[in-house]
DNA sequence: CTTATTTTTCAACAAGCGTTGAATGGCATT
DNA sequence: AATGCCATTCAACGCTTGTTGAAAAATAAG
């Protein structure tokens, strides 16, 4: 456990901090203190605040990225006639999304809850998403416009911006469903979530993107 | 435009600059300064910073939740046999936030991206989502699932968890929708990202909760 | 062992922060 | 005209912030 550089451990100190309080809501001596390391040392290693923030965001990106599009591949490679199905195409968005909770490491759920901080802020959104995620999406949507072929791209991109906010809203775990149930549904389990997401935003897609067989 | 209290102007201002940068992004110095007063006049009328920011969250709240209410009331007064539907129920959740299109003032804009921002945050969410807005959201859910009588509530919970997720996501106008669809939808028409959200969701909520009518 | 090189800490800086007490202004009521 | 009250500004406080240059420690190279 001590056995990462300290230079990771400001990566993963940052990651977490950042995820719980945003860019600004966290100090760099705060970072420091929780990596154990003095605060002149984030200087060193990463430049300013900022350049520190990129570097948390991008650290996983190009592997979550790789990650999801192997699962696309692999059910367009089994579907090769037909063309995967619209849950098939979805749960290969977001299935990759449980590694966080196969690992040990915390630090994937941190991350995840990241990315919900920055895609749902109009400030870091335009800045940060669209330069890393936006290929992966596109390829997915491009999916998507090849199982519902009577659709038109303005109700796909709306379809796909509803799949979004309730994937960011699941990625910040924030806890408020599970309040709201009564502990019935809990933000950690991303299985459960996802088993629920899955069948919802498919038939969403359908109903909206014309599509009218089962 | 300058008829209004100074006391206003600060809400106003700190209102547009919570939305924008968050709590912790944005100094009293600069919504001083936006409002056009000194430092010390938000002290005066609010105290610490943080109650300046629970009387800007606060401040629209009793008023956005009776709009939400009375559209829901109409609807089961309209249905009183039969109960409204599954369409109805959710219309009446998201047409409200409409007005803000309506009127002049972009204050209620800034202040929804405010709910997004606090509704999607762990640190704000826990301790000011539930205070103001969880009694609407169950009298909602009620209405849900008097109408969907076979769901069980953990999948209305679900399903409900996907709804808010879609909806902040809207309401926090990051303008990213903008970019991936090459400006053919746009952030900005909340008719049109209701005009697509409703059925959405309503088609998802009938496919999880097991309702199997058209 | 000595010398370079990289990593880490130390100590301090100027700037900006939230907050406050005292002073000022405007505006009623007396 | 004087008084009291609320709104507003002024000036400053102690503290924390991000950042930096130089010192120290650890590591690698000769």
């Amino acid at each position: 456990m001590t056995n990462v550089s300290k230079r990771d451990r400001i990566l993963d100190a940052a990651e977490a901090l950042f995820a719980e309080r945003g860019f600004d809501g966290v100090t760099l001596r705060q970072i420091a203190s929780s990596a154990g390391v003095d605060v002149a040392l984030a200087n060193y290693h990463f430049g300013k605040k900022l350049e520190l923030f990129n570097a948390v965001f991008e650290r996983r990106a190009a592997l979550l990225n790789q990650s999801r599009l192997d699962a696309l591949r692999k059910v367009q490679a089994e579907q090769a006639d037909s063309g995967p199905s619209v849950e098939q195409i979805i749960e290969a968005f977001l299935r990759p999304l449980e590694l966080t909770q196969e690992t040990a490491d915390p630090g994937w759920r941190h991350y995840l809850a990241l990315i919900a901080y920055v895609n749902n802020s109009t400030y870091w959104g335009k800045r940060m998403m669209s330069k890393l995620f936006d290929d992966l999406v596109q390829e997915f949507i491009a999916a998507l416009r090849q199982a519902l072929p009577t659709a038109s791209d303005q109700d796909l991109y709306w379809c796909y911006h509803n799949l979004s906010g309730a994937l960011t809203l699941t990625l910040a775990q924030t806890e408020r469903i599970d309040t709201l149930s009564g502990g019935l549904c809990q933000s950690s389990d991303f299985q459960a979530a996802y088993d629920h997401m899955i069948p919802f935003v498919a038939a969403g897609f359908r109903k909206v993107c014309g599509a009218n067989d089962s």
